[in-house]
DNA sequence: ACCAGAGTTGAGACTAAGTCTCAATAGGAG
DNA sequence: CTCCTATTGAGACTTAGTCTCAACTCTGGT
């Protein structure tokens, strides 16, 4: 998955530099969602003397290219989900992080209705669903 | 309006002190979203002597309570909006920040179909629409 | 293989947002 | 009115993120 991130930023026609290969290969191991602290702790973990400022420019431009998404976390923290660069929504696992994706089923109707009851004209949205993934729906149950 | 927040605030057992009547007033004569820092500056510039942590302390209050819904902005600000207590979500106009309930018309049929196909059990969600509200447009489209 | 120059980097200062502590204060129940 | 406790402001502290700048390193052209 660092490959197909590599790939896209080449494409986006930045400079793939040591420093954007490190991190982009921290980003592919992680599972879920992270926060920049994160990454940034694993890079210095590592040794990998990389800046602050990078880790937040590379997430920047992953954002730009909507390689990862910016999800705000029900505690309000933000955190960054690697995924697909098509329009979609995410669902957070609030025990372990996972994330899966959700494309639009049916969000649509939902926008059109309420921008035909308001007036507004919508020009983009934001939906996040919170609960528990079915790992962690089982590993409760078992206790 | 600041009525209502004060006496809700009363219902929830805690004190009406002076710094709450005041904030709860700046609070109600606020149109549209507003942040931790606009409250803060609000009261500075009247001389009212409170302190940061106080309004953090109340918006917690509030939010608490569902008198107040934090949304977070595009941009990645925190906002906060006065509103009613029942579930309901935001339409935020990204020019002038007004702001617009929207109950549930028809967004559980999208979460259960999330859940069915991931198999993810939902517990919350946040839906945040953003756009133009009709007077932004109106205003726009006379230049 | 080399070079030049533009893009990128790390360090660290800086800002903004929010939390915490603690002594002093002020609601409000009785 | 009194007393107890919740609440307060000040300011130190933490965390998140931005900015600047000199040094460095990709990469395209030769």
């Amino acid at each position: 998955m660092a490959r197909e991130l590599l790939e896209a930023l080449d494409q986006a026609g930045v400079r793939l530099t040591g420093p954007r290969r490190e991190l982009a290969a921290l980003i592919a191991r992680r599972q879920g969602h992270f926060t920049a602290a994160d990454l940034l702790a694993d890079a210095e973990q590592r040794s990998l003397g990389i800046g602050r400022a990078t880790v937040f420019r590379l997430l920047e431009l992953l954002a730009d290219q909507n390689l990862v998404e910016r999800v705000d976390l029900p505690d309000g923290r933000h955190a960054y989900v690697p995924c697909e660069p098509s329009h979609h929504h995410h669902l957070v696992c609030v025990s372990c992080g996972a994330i899966s994706e959700v494309d639009d089923c049916g969000i649509d109707a939902v926008t059109a209705e309420a921008a035909r009851r308001s007036g507004f004209e919508i020009q983009s949205h934001r939906l996040e669903l919170f609960g528990r993934c079915p790992r962690c729906q089982n590993v409760e149950s078992r206790q």
